[in-house]
DNA sequence: ATGAATGTTCAGAAAGTTTTGAATGTTCAC
DNA sequence: GTGAACATTCAAAACTTTCTGAACATTCAT
């Protein structure tokens, strides 16, 4: 057992990161798995990989196809070699950007369409005070939504991990936008 | 049914809102419950936000708990009134600052310990040219979670919901920890 | 073609989460 | 003190998600 100390580290990792990703609303084994990979010396086989993180078969290979999927895995073909390897995206921006993409945006503008619904079927009711106040609220949140998907998309637009660049893409965030964000009960 | 239609209406929003908190990890009945309360002419009394939300007296009462726990709704007391009455923290600043506060924050820390603790192992572990490479690539896994607790920390501090002070905040990140996060495969 | 090695799929099991509703607790008017 | 009006708790039920493992598919060397 001369090997356990690395894996022994890198299962800690792995959990560590694992934890961080079901946090975000992924499955723990995506980030098990792909941490796994990330620390590991060379690409790594689904068998190996899976005797690492002591997953069976099947959940192996669901966590590479979905790792895959997200663009942050990557399948290596090895000359001379049989089965098929895998290796982690290094990137992180490469990573969170294409998640952020996928994942954040396209909620954002559904939650954006429903509010905007909810605020036209208000908007036809009788116009008591009631009402009124109603539309504002929902008017806040949608405010909120908006600013949400700017800055999503700005961040998606600055093309870094390291966020330094956050301070030009807030422009976007209109002035009548930020003040209705700091509303209280009206 | 002549009340139908805002019913209708602040349902549609909270609907919205209750899987925007979901997709952030807590439970969708929280969501809902919140934004009823938001659209809400007035504060509510559990039975007819249960009434209003098809929602069971317990998991209402769990649910007002849990986000009086988290200090976005409030319990008020109407003079005259036996039961109590709940509102809904309109300041978006202070829920996000609270939520972030108590739940990312916490998070981070404890992954940059688990990170370390892996580090440290891998450091005591022969210093082979793979296990070299580990502890780099441990290393900007840390360096990760070290910015991302430095940008919550800032965020914090900025005490805004707006982003627009990111700029200023951003600066804590100092450009050795910047360009770690850039790295390829070593 | 055959079979060994490997990857994939999917039905069912296991685990985890959320909700229900009946029992219990609390408060207040009388 | 009693009972009406609420609120809270919690065990069990319902539901959801994830994992397992056996069956199936594919690939390649011979």
């Amino acid at each position: 057992m001369s090997e356990s100390v690395e894996r022994e580290a890198e299962l800690l990792a792995a959990d560590a990161i694992g934890d961080v990703i079901e946090h975000w609303g992924f499955r723990k084994a995506l980030g098990r798995a792909w941490t796994m990979l990330y620390l590991a010396d060379d690409a790594l086989g689904a068998a190996e990989l899976g005797e690492r993180l002591a997953m069976s078969a099947g959940a192996v290979s669901m966590t590479l196809t979905e790792l895959q999927r997200w663009g942050v895995v990557r399948r290596v073909w090895k000359p001379g070699e049989r089965r098929e390897f895998y290796e982690a995206e290094t990137d992180f921006w490469k990573m969170i950007s294409r998640v952020v993409h996928d994942r954040e945006r396209s909620l954002v503008t559904s939650v954006r369409e429903r509010l905007e619904q909810s605020r036209a079927l208000l908007r036809k009711a009788p116009s008591t005070a009631a009402n009124r106040a109603r539309v504002e609220r929902v008017g806040r949140l949608l405010a909120f939504a908006s600013m949400a998907e700017s800055v999503i998309g700005s961040f998606l637009a600055s093309r870094r991990a390291d966020f330094s660049e956050f301070s030009n893409l807030l422009q976007l965030s209109r002035p009548s936008v930020v003040g209705a964000l700091r509303g209280r009960r009206g």
